[in-house]
RNA sequence: CGGGGUGUAGCGUAGCCCGGUAUCGCGCCACAUUUGGGAUGUGGAGGUCGUAGGUUCGAAUCCUGCCACCCCGACCA
């Protein structure tokens, strides 16, 4: 591993790049566009998946598993469902492959064509929905609330290291209801699901909104959604929740007998999360020296680090060690001690920081004469130095790992007000998003084809109509025509 | 799919114009000295030069086809 990382006012997106494979992440596949998530980008992904499992779980959520493969004809029962998604579908079309003649290798076997051609799911509305149907018929069968944890494929023309792979893993929620008020009220609890998750777990705060018609889901009546900004000034959408109304039910056949005897379709919902947000995660947070994680989805809170010569030091630091690590562990802090006499100190240093890891505590001969430890966190990368007697270690850490927590927290707060811009004219709406970029708060007529415009001449996309407009007349940024409130306009990614 | 570019050791590269069996750095292995911010020395291992063909006594180098990847654009829930 070679020395530094490039610099994110240089090159903001060779950073992210870099930073993703030298914090150990993830790296590109031998499949274009496909990703490995290494072990230690996974772990943070298992933390954000066992967090949000929980939320899910605790608003009445069950798991469940639906296949990989989608019939065909599925895909087109629901008219702008299959519009949004055809482009990008990737088609399996034989079962079966058999040694060329000329023993080149292997061919498919033309022989093993399939009747129908399987999709593979890039969401899994259709193949859900048509289960559904055998699983709804009355009244007392709903809500049926069901969430998934699955990869998905979305071919995608250009692709970035977790932010828009090829194949990507998420969780997509699906709930059937007997009534649209319930349904509205589940999009908008699973919205305020997902913000709670990004603010309070990953330290990222969030414009809570819901999508023009023309960002909304292909088959959604309504879309909500979390956007984030990050440290280049470019949008993320974190998370969506839709209301499908009945569409899916209708096109799926999926009726209930009501109470009253009657006979109706249900309201759907959907939403979800993927691996994009662990892109969100790293963009939002991190620094020219690596990676920055807020404490709570760290793979490990604090990494001990002993400076020794000869195993003998080693011997008798590693009992101060020990005892640190088994205090830090009784109140729950998740820690890793590097013993390893493979790397120097120094270098350890480096790779921690590099990998994000909030606290690191060095303990060497001079601590233990004078009874200290060196305590230093990665997000201010200072370094203090701790008395033993002070205070119990656990205590000490956990109230710092708390600190770090709220600190990154409004760190990125505090980015993202200086980054909201309200600006009232054309003129000052591009030179705003040239300059300065963020999120940009104007007036708009309602119209898809100023929105459309607008993206066309800047790239500038209506990231959603924020939960906490307020009401306010003013005129359109672009075409003069009266507008009631502020959206949030941005480049996204 | 249009426009441009690149394929040489695990990674990053030199060599290509002007043909003679491949350079350097990082990493890796061994030993010694080191260990409080990415150690140093000595020795060592590792390459069908993307691929198929052609020209030639001889090809990483010249020619042709193919493949892959990257950048810009188009596309993107």
């Amino acid at each position: 591993m070679s020395k530094g990382l490039p610099k994110r006012s240089e090159d903001y997106s060779l950073w992210y790049n870099e930073l993703v494979k030298r914090a150990d992440l993830a790296e590109n596949s031998p499949v274009r566009g496909c990703m490995v998530i290494k072990p230690y980008g996974y772990s943070i992904w298992e933390k954000m998946q066992a967090e949000l499992d929980r939320m899910f779980k605790e608003t009445g959520h069950s798991n469940a598993y639906f296949p990989l493969f989608i019939p065909k004809s599925f895909l087109s029962k629901e008219a702008s469902h299959v519009e949004g998604f055809a482009k990008e579908c990737a088609v399996v079309t034989h079962y079966r492959l058999k040694n060329a003649e000329d023993g080149s290798g292997v061919i498919v076997d033309p022989e093993a064509k399939l009747e129908e051609e399987l999709i593979i799911r890039p969401t899994s509305e259709t193949v859900i929905w048509s289960t559904y149907k055998n699983w709804i018929q009355s009244y007392r069968d709903l809500p049926l609330l069901v969430n998934q944890w699955a990869n998905v494929v979305r071919w995608e023309m250009r692709t970035r290291l977790f932010l828009r792979t090829t194949e990507f893993l998420w969780q997509e929620g699906h709930t059937a209801h007997a009534t649209a008020e319930e349904a509205m009220s589940e999009t908008v609890q699973m919205m305020n699901v997902y913000a709670q998750f990004a603010e309070e777990f990953m330290a990222l705060p969030v414009v809570k909104g819901k999508k023009t018609a023309n960002e909304r889901f292909a088959g959604a009546d309504e879309t909500l959604c979390i956007e984030a900004l990050m440290q280049d000034g470019k949008a993320l959408q974190a998370g969506t929740s839709h209301f499908l109304g009945q569409n899916f039910a209708k096109a799926f056949e999926v009726k209930f007998a009501t109470k009253e005897g009657g006979l109706e379709y249900v309201w759907g919902t959907s939403w979800g999360v993927s691996t994009r947000l662990m892109g969100a995660l790293i963009m939002a947070h991190s620094d020219d020296n690596g990676l920055v994680l807020p404490p709570k989805l760290a793979p490990f809170q604090v990494v001990i680090v002993p400076i020794y010569r000869g195993e003998e030091e080693l011997a008798m630091i590693s009992v101060k060690a020990k005892e640190i690590m088994a205090e830090l562990r009784k109140v729950g802090i998740s820690v890793k001690y590097d013993d390893r006499d493979t790397q120097k100190p120094g270098w350890k240093f480096a790779e921690y920081e590099m990998k994000g890891v909030p606290v690191r505590i060095v303990l060497g001969p001079r601590d233990l004469e004078n009874k200290t430890l060196e305590i230093a966190r990665r997000d201010t990368l200072t370094k203090e130095s701790f008395l033993w007697e002070e205070m119990p270690i656990a205590e000490k850490i956990e109230a710092l790992l708390e600190e770090i927590q709220q600190q990154i927290y409004k760190k990125a707060f505090d980015f993202r007000k200086k980054n909201i811009t309200e600006v009232n004219s054309w003129e000052e709406f591009k030179q705003v998003l040239e300059q300065k970029a963020g999120f940009l708060a104007a007036h708009w007529d309602g119209t898809s084809k100023t929105e459309d415009k607008i993206k066309e001449l800047t790239k500038a996309t209506i990231r959603c109509i924020p939960l906490d407009q307020v009401a306010e007349q003013g005129v359109c940024v672009y075409s003069g025509k009266p507008s009631s409130g502020r959206v949030l306009f941005a480049k996204a990614y």
